[in-house]
DNA sequence: CCCGAAATTCAAAGCGCTTTGAACAACACA
DNA sequence: TGTGTTGTTCAAAGCGCTTTGAATTTCGGG
């Protein structure tokens, strides 16, 4: 039996009272008599009340909805690092009484689309996912006053807008030079696309990385593609035919590096004993072993970590606190990757080799 | 500048006629002139009209949302095979300009969320996830009257409601099979967690493969968790420790199936040559290399192969004909996976001994 | 017992759209 | 010239909520 349903109207006249009174009562204005309101709260329990959703956004302006638009481009809403950042976001919106809606668009009609977003009060705001180098999606939101919180940064201006982002140069920078450390000179960089802000920072940190050790860049150690498994996969056989190859390989995620692993399997290589691995992990859950086993004491990769569930938690949090408070204040939050040392990255052998003669 | 926004009322008033004509103009009832029709398309294209979700849906109690539940516990929205589901969907959902909206709840409230959906009309219909061997959402909805697919089947009747599944029974008798005529007669199972309805179904056709080649199940062979890497991992190194440890393993999902992979190239074993590995493989599109790579001829891992990406596709476009023909006939399709010979299976050597001393 | 202030409650006007039932033109036919 | 049709257009009544401005009740103090 399809429930029957219940407006404010017939609350109302079971009650005896207005529909003023009813949803004053109900959304917890100070000018109703406690007695009244305990009546009207045990009448909506006893019927089951529930405002409509499109009847009160359409009389209030809010929707209690976040958008996340996803360019059709494959690259994005496919990708595990995407689905985990949208995991934690959900979570938090969950916690706060907001829904998530997704809209994919093609890539040219991005822009309209927040445009209507805003117009029409389809959402109370938005994330920006993955910006670029050179960001047109930040002015537009700033322009047509739709809420916004970036997950990374533009490359331009960062003050006048809220983010939150991983310190990407120097989480890379730390690892170069962590490798470099370890005695590697010939370190191999596989990173995200470059026109990713994040990615391009990286690479940033990686150069300044290796000036600090004085290793001259080498460009045919460098990629940068899609992160996907079969991406390291490939980019590895490719290092290890070169004539130098490399004996440390930074990954920009830990699926080309789950890539790197089959691959150098496949040639009878160990990571760590034969080509050093450090990788950014993001934490992605499906890699986690849920409880704390005990063979995660020293993890098998060694990484930069930080989680994405978290971040995407947290930029949830800031954009609800940013529609609730109607404030315009611009907040930011650089959060530091940390190093955590796993079983893929030892000294380098040619360099172990050397330190020994010149100390026999 | 916040963009003038202009409503039914504004374009009616310049236009010189009725909201009721504008309004049946813009959704292309008949009794409007096809003069006045173009006039009132020009001018809405002019003033960039857009009509107010809100005021529609109150209007006409229809949204153009599609609902998606999620229940908090940890092991589904978190995982690719999901977020693959999601991005298939989300595609189709774009293409009929429908939105998808996604609600993380406790499992408690799931029952209670589906009440309020249909009540108050948050969305026009939803897709089931993950259904249970015995499933009280499919009863629940159908008794509210919610639109709903469910990907996958419920344990008992199957024939009132609308479903996508694929023949994981089939699938996994078939792979069972496969292996056994290879040789294998110690063949073990690392399923999925057996309270969904698919992971029963496979566990099903795993023990009819056994029997169909008269080999005894041994429980110690079996087991059943969350599929994601690192249970892969652990589930091999314990069977690999076993007095006697099995020949080959089928895997639930390329998750565990990779765990499995590191796992052997650990312990100094080849997949393929010297445990067959076989793994049924949703097609989870951060795994695929983009262009066909030549490497790609033979694929690494043996596997039975359905995508879950077009499954999320179809389930939504079976949704939205639901909802827009308003029909009650229930759809169901039920796909088989394909085998895909890769390099990860081989004859058993115990077998192929055997079968040499006894040629000789 | 009356008065003004404070505490409650209410009727009604939106919010922006769809849709019903009626009105109005235009037209052909007798 | 009047009549029935057909083709167009419209005013107004919702949809279910919030919110304004006014009305009503309550109550302490004179």
């Amino acid at each position: 039996m399809p429930e029957k349903i219940v407006n404010l109207k017939q609350l109302s006249e079971c009650l005896g009272l207005s529909q003023t009174t009813v949803s004053r009562a109900l959304n917890g204005f100070p000018e109703v008599s406690e007695k009244t309101r305990q009546r009207v709260l045990a009448a909506a329990a006893e019927f089951n009340y529930r405002p409509s959703p499109s009847a009160t956004s359409l009389a209030t302006g809010r929707t209690r909805v976040i958008g996340h638009v996803v360019p059709l481009s494959v690259h994005r809403m496919i990708n595990p690092h995407f689905s985990d950042f949208m995991g934690g976001a959900s979570e938090a919106y969950a916690r706060a009484g907001y829904d998530m809606l997704i809209r994919v668009v093609r890539e040219e009609e991005e822009e309209s689309v927040y445009r209507d977003f805003a117009r029409r009060n389809r959402v109370d705001g938005v994330v920006v996912h993955g910006p670029l180098v050179d960001e047109p999606r930040i002015p537009l939101l700033k322009s047509i006053g739709l809420p916004f919180v970036v997950h990374g940064r533009g490359g331009g201006e960062e003050l006048d807008y809220s983010w939150l982002d991983v310190n990407s140069r120097g989480a890379f920078l730390r690892a170069t030079e962590f490798l470099a450390d370890l005695g590697h000179r010939r370190i191999a960089l596989v990173n995200g696309l470059e026109t990713m802000n994040f990615a391009y920072r990286r690479r940033q940190g990686y150069e300044a990385g290796l000036a600090a050790r004085d290793i001259d860049p080498d460009p045919a150690l460098v990629t940068s593609e899609d992160m996907v498994e079969p991406y390291g996969y490939n980019a590895t056989l490719r290092f290890l035919a070169l004539p130098q190859p490399p004996t440390a390989i930074l990954f920009s995620s830990i699926l080309p590096a789950m890539g790197a692993v089959r691959a150098l399997s496949e040639v009878g290589l160990r990571p760590g004993a034969d080509v050093s691995i450090l990788t950014f992990d993001d934490r992605l859950s499906f890699l986690q072993s849920g409880a704390a086993s005990p063979s995660a004491d020293i993890p098998f990769l060694t990484a930069m970590r930080s989680s994405i569930w978290q971040a995407g938690e947290r930029v949830a949090e800031m954009l609800i606190h940013q529609i609730e408070s109607k404030s315009e204040d611009a907040v930011q939050e650089l959060w530091e990757a940390e190093l955590v040392v796993g079983r893929s990255t030892a000294p380098c052998k040619e360099f172990s080799r050397a330190l020994a003669k010149e100390v026999s």
